[in-house]
DNA sequence: TCGGCTTTTACAACTTTTTTACAAGTTGCG
DNA sequence: CGCAACTTGTAAAAAAGTTGTAAAAGCCGA
């Protein structure tokens, strides 16, 4: 479902993070999974109350929150990159992108063909 | 069916661990058995309950525990690593895994070609 | 009926989930 | 800016749910 260097993440078989198995509960997984099946896009707060927990709109809980922030934990100095918050709204799974070295003045962008 | 440096399953033949003959009764046969063959994924517990009882799912009964505990038991001191469990869903048979010694200065990585 | 196997019962121990209470952060407006 | 209103982060406590365990009761075949 969703893979790069430091996470994987498929429907069957454990969460791993660096080639270690992550001991999730069923909703930090239920939660993630339906973060990272929309990476990239954001999931409103009540989609994600509505869909892994069933609760209906106006439902008053911080729940969410919690597990937000159990799962972050867990996935340790990547968890505030891959679970953004959206202020307001909800939260986006981001996909890792390796940061790339900027280009500096001794290197000129047309001599840096990849 | 499963076989390591300890432990010996056969549908036919007796259960060994550490090369002596277990005695299991029928149902912790077939409930090793069971989780055996899917050595490494999580039986759940509604699957157990169906395909070793022949309940139908939302009987509420703790049979199962008890035969769990049984055959831990019954596998001495290795019953809790090999038979797992998974908070809220069921049971995993897990392999058997030496714990292979740390590498150390004195065996270079690169001497460690397994 | 006896003996072994299985199931239930009852409670202890443990894990997960939710709530609470407050701190910290964000937004918009005068 | 600086404040008020609102949202999110966080730790800790409370609540809910699940599993472990011992012991008793039930079941069934020899």
């Amino acid at each position: 479902m969703y893979r790069d260097e430091h996470l994987s993440i498929e429907q069957t078989g454990p969460v791993e993070l660096d080639s270690r198995r992550l001991t999730l509960t069923r909703k930090e997984f239920e939660l993630l999974t339906m973060l990272a099946r929309n990476a990239g896009e954001i999931v409103p707060r009540d989609i994600l109350l509505s869909t892994v927990w069933g609760y209906c709109e106006g439902t008053r809980t911080r729940t969410l929150d919690v597990h937000i922030r159990r799962l972050r934990r867990k996935l340790g100095e990547f968890g505030d990159t891959y679970i953004q918050t959206v202020f307001g709204v909800g939260y986006r799974f981001e996909r890792y992108r390796a940061a790339r070295p900027l280009l500096t003045y001794s290197m000129p962008a047309y001599a840096a063909t990849a």
